[in-house]
Order: C-alpha cells, then structure tokens, then sequence
DNA sequence: ACCCGTGTTTTACAGGTTCTTCACAGGCGA
DNA sequence: TCGCCTGTGAAGAACCTGTAAAACACGGGT
C-alpha cells in the first residue's frame, strides 16, 4: 500500500483512493499515478516515467506522459478540488506532491 | 551528490538546495551550477564552461555564460544573501567559492 | 463480419518558458 | 584616457508543455 497526503494506492489490487473515495483510473492512469507516489516530493524524468510505465525505450517526441498527466490532473482535481498535486518541472519532468 | 558551503547539487534528481531549501533553476543554470561546484575554489575559463555546460565549441563574442552566471548569482542572492559565491575573474572566466 | 464502447497513441496547435543575441552602460587594466 | 571586458535588460527565436481531437487497437455482442 503507498500512500502520498490523501492519495492512497493499492497496485495489487488496481485501487487507488482519494480521500478514501475510490478513483476511477483506467490501467495507464493507475500505472503513472503509482510510479509517482513511489516517488512522491521527487521530480522525476520523463524518461523514467516512460520506461517505468511503458516498460520501453523513451522516444523524445513521444508526448503520452504528458497526455496521461493531464488525464490524471483532471481525475485529481475533480476529487480532491484547490489542490495542486503533480507539478512541472520545465524540460525535465514532474513531481508528485504528498503535502498540501 | 555535490557541496559546496551551504549550496548542494543533485544533478541526476534535477535538484539544487541552499541551505537546505531548494533552488528553482531552469536545465541551463542548473548545469552551469554543476560544473561550477564541481570546480568549486579553481578559477574556471570561460571557455571550459561554454564546452561543459553547451556542450559544443566556443565563440568568444559568445555572452551567453556571463548571462547565466548573472542569472545565478541573482538566484543565489535571493537564496543566500550577504554572500559572494560566483567571483568573476577578469579576462579569465569566473570561480565558484565555497561559504564562508 | 460488423458495429460499438473503452482505452491508448498520435497529432496538431496554442500558449508559455527558456535561451540566445543584441545593445549599451559601466568597469578594469595599460 | 583608451580600448577591451563584463553586467544586464530587453526582444525575438527556439524550444517545451497543455490539451483537445483524430486515429488506432481490441474485445464483446449481435
């Protein structure tokens, strides 16, 4: 179980929680979600994200980490409002706070 | 992991602290950063910046290492006030000194 | 086989940030 | 003082990100 702030994820059981209401997340959302709060307060590379998520080589035109972050912004934002939880790390990647 | 006084430098994790909190450096000043801190107490020609930091051959009306270093200091002025850590040497290039 | 619904990948473009270059003021050494 | 060097604001170029929508993939039902 991992847990960042009132974001709770439980990959083995494909479940993850906002404050403790479950969010609906498709495979790719929940796989994201959870390489993030497995590095929550980390900026983490885009690369990573992509070899860890989609367990292949990183092609640098590829934008579907930033399409599956906005997806997740929206999903996160609609469950937990006025909080910002995945910030940009401009020509780098993004990092998932746990805090406020 | 790099130190120099109260400045610390992650490079891989993207991440630079002074005094403990971080800096908001964009992929260039972070770089520049790095190799000074890396270099840190030996002076350091303008030319050996340009080639590490740019990673490509330099152009002597080039002014683009003194526009950064200016960027840093003002961000390290913020950061760390009362402290001069980015010496310049005239004719020469610069020296990154560590804290008091 | 076809259509439909869901999910994923790619594309396109607008908007934003950063980088480079220029210009000029001021500083430094001879 | 003169000539070269450095500090720095500003402007446009170059690059990166947000996001909607199109294209694609695939399984289930008919």
């Amino acid at each position: 179980m991992l847990q960042a702030g009132d974001v709770e994820v439980r990959p083995e059981e494909f479940v993850a929680l906002a404050d403790g209401r479950p969010l609906s997340l498709t495979v790719r959302e929940l796989s994201l979600l959870t390489a993030l709060v497995e590095r929550q307060g980390k900026i983490v590379a885009r690369e990573e994200l992509y070899r860890v998520v989609w367990n292949e080589p990183y092609r640098k035109s590829d934008r579907s980490v930033d399409v599956y972050v906005a997806k997740l912004r929206h999903k996160l934002g609609v469950a937990l409002p006025d909080r910002q939880l995945i910030h940009t790390h401009f020509g780098f990647g993004y990092r998932l706070d746990p805090g406020a």
